[in-house]
DNA sequence: ATATTATGGATATCTAATGTCCATAATAAA
DNA sequence: TTTATTATGGACATTAGATATCCATAATAT
């Protein structure tokens, strides 16, 4: 039950995209030497980030990165999301759940959800809790709270000078 | 990101546990019949459980494994944790933070924790956050939550009737 | 003594994460 | 237009961890 590195490299290169929001794009390259990860497997990493609308990516010569939108308007679930994908935290064997689910996914279509949920496994609706609890702490959480922190922290040490 | 395999049919394992108190101990040829999962595999499980001090085991004819403590004391945290380990949600590469968590574990023995910890990652305490808010509610659901919900549901289903 | 059950070690298999390589497309600058 | 640079996507290799089985041994009720 852990994050990728892929999750971890993503944030980080993401943090540095929007501390240099004024310079011109950021290639892979200069990314890749700052985390200190091979430019091809952090390639694969900001492919993901664009597909998902988070970056916009040019190529060419004066190419690369930046943010799609404000650092405020990027929560750290969308992040994880987009590495990660977005399968279920907790996958139930019970088959209640199993045809439930199945249930659910087939009622996409026309003839409505029906809400009859009484017969879906109780374990995995405690784990969707959880999942739902953590999901609701990372929309909270942006790319834009961790520049502030920043901010705060170096306020402390020219302070303390 | 996901819980395995393994978790869910510990949980649900630890179900059938709690709803035959009464009876005696149940072994893993039975636990394994009703949870669809061989007995080699799930001995590995229940062995995990055990260590943890989550159930108690009894080997021979009569034997089989029962709560070591009430459904009310057993939350899905530490379930979750007897199965999977304790290793941190997120795991940062931040040379800062790496740096800091390896200062952390040294202080473990004399020379106290000096709390200065200004350097660590700021993405890092973003998701440690996040765990400990998951970790939270998964204290808070106890298998006896899991049993009372199902009483509930019962009950319904009668006065449907 | 016998049958039954848990335990732990060794090992096999499978899957997902990690990581690399290369051909191709896009674009700025010369 | 040519060249250099950068992103993209497919194919593939490697690694680590989860899943799964088997077996020898210990414990225990009958």
């Amino acid at each position: 039950m852990q994050f990728s590195k892929s999750t971890d490299y993503a944030l980080h290169a993401l943090i540095h995209l929007a501390q240099a929001e004024d310079r011109n794009n950021i290639g892979v390259k200069e990314l890749s030497a700052i985390l200190s990860v091979s430019e091809s497997y952090l390639s694969k990493i900001m492919s993901k980030l664009r597909k998902d609308g988070i970056v916009r990516a040019v190529s060419g010569v004066k190419g690369g990165y930046e943010l799609a939108k404000t650092a405020e308007e990027i929560t750290f679930l969308e992040v994880i999301q987009a590495i990660e994908g977005r399968q279920q935290m907790f996958e139930c064997s019970n088959l209640n759940s199993k045809q439930h689910q199945l249930l659910a996914e087939l009622s996409n279509t026309e003839p409505k959800p029906k809400a009859t949920d009484r017969d879906e496994c109780l374990v995995k609706k405690v784990m969707d809790g959880a999942e739902q609890h953590l999901h609701q702490y990372l929309r909270e959480h942006t790319i834009q709270f961790v520049l502030d922190q920043a901010t705060k922290r170096c306020n402390y040490s020219i302070n303390k000078k």
